[in-house]
DNA sequence: CATATCGTAACAGATACTGTTTCGGAATGA
DNA sequence: TCATTCCGAAACAGTATCTGTTACGATATG
């Protein structure tokens, strides 16, 4: 991974958890986060796509949290944001009048897809009610 | 991750593998990932370091695996080419003035560590072998 | 109706990676 | 000895992706 959307969301989502029921504006999380506001629309889209949060135009406005912290787990955010497959084949298909070249994509699949659903479980064990404690908890 | 360190190296060990003990070129492997020799010799350079391959300059020269191919698991390679690490945190330091933003680092960092360790866990247990019968069982 | 806020497109800048060229060094073997 | 083959490494260009920014229209509030 390169970007650091996940990590993002997860913040953003901390921070619309922290302050319940009240809406909060991108420039808000944005300052939080310290970025520019798009980039928090850009990912709360997708958030909301996915029905975990909801949006409200105009004066006192804002974002919303609809899903219950506890219920967030970071694995099922992981697949809302897909920050692209952790593994990435050749660039170029490899040469398939070699053997191995002409197989290994085959082969590797099902490897790569293994360790990506072992990474998502463990994922999976925490929530964004236990990241928010851990966050809260340390150092104050 | 973006990059395809990572397949190429494992393609390039299958290569190896399947001709050992034969010397083969940087040239001959670029053929069948379908890249340029010196693509080759960058990935090779760090199999070099960890002591899983020799090269031999001159006529007749090429590369030649050290190591066995059952005791090469895709974790312990997936460390030697490290292809960053799986989970980037923000671009740009959060807010030290927001409650969330100062520690969000801190609270994440165990749990992306914990996540990208259940990955390699389960990469060892697939070695170059393994991949290697994969891939010349597969359809021939 | 003025204001605040989202929605979205468009673009610039930065970064990382891949691919390529080039040239020097080392080993072979005729 | 010397031509050939191959690696070693630096340098550079092209590409892709992501982040950050600007801009402007749409929508809701009060």
């Amino acid at each position: 991974m390169v970007n650091c959307r996940f990590t993002v969301a997860i913040h953003v989502l901390c921070v619309l958890a922290a302050l319940h029921p009240k809406p909060v504006t991108s420039e808000f999380i944005a300052g939080s986060v310290n970025t520019n506001p798009v980039v928090i629309r850009r990912i709360l889209a997708l958030l909301r796509r996915a029905g975990l949060v909801k949006s409200q135009p105009g004066v006192s406005g804002g974002w919303e949290l609809l899903a219950k912290p506890e219920k967030i787990t970071l694995g099922g955010l992981y697949q809302i944001v897909r920050p692209g497959t952790v593994f990435a084949m050749h660039s170029q298909q490899p040469n398939v009048l070699c053997p191995v070249g002409r197989n290994i994509q085959r082969g590797l699949g099902s490897h790569y897809q293994k360790a990506q659903a072992a990474m998502e479980a463990e994922l999976d064990r925490t929530t964004i009610a236990d990241v928010l404690k851990d966050v809260l908890g340390t150092s104050q």
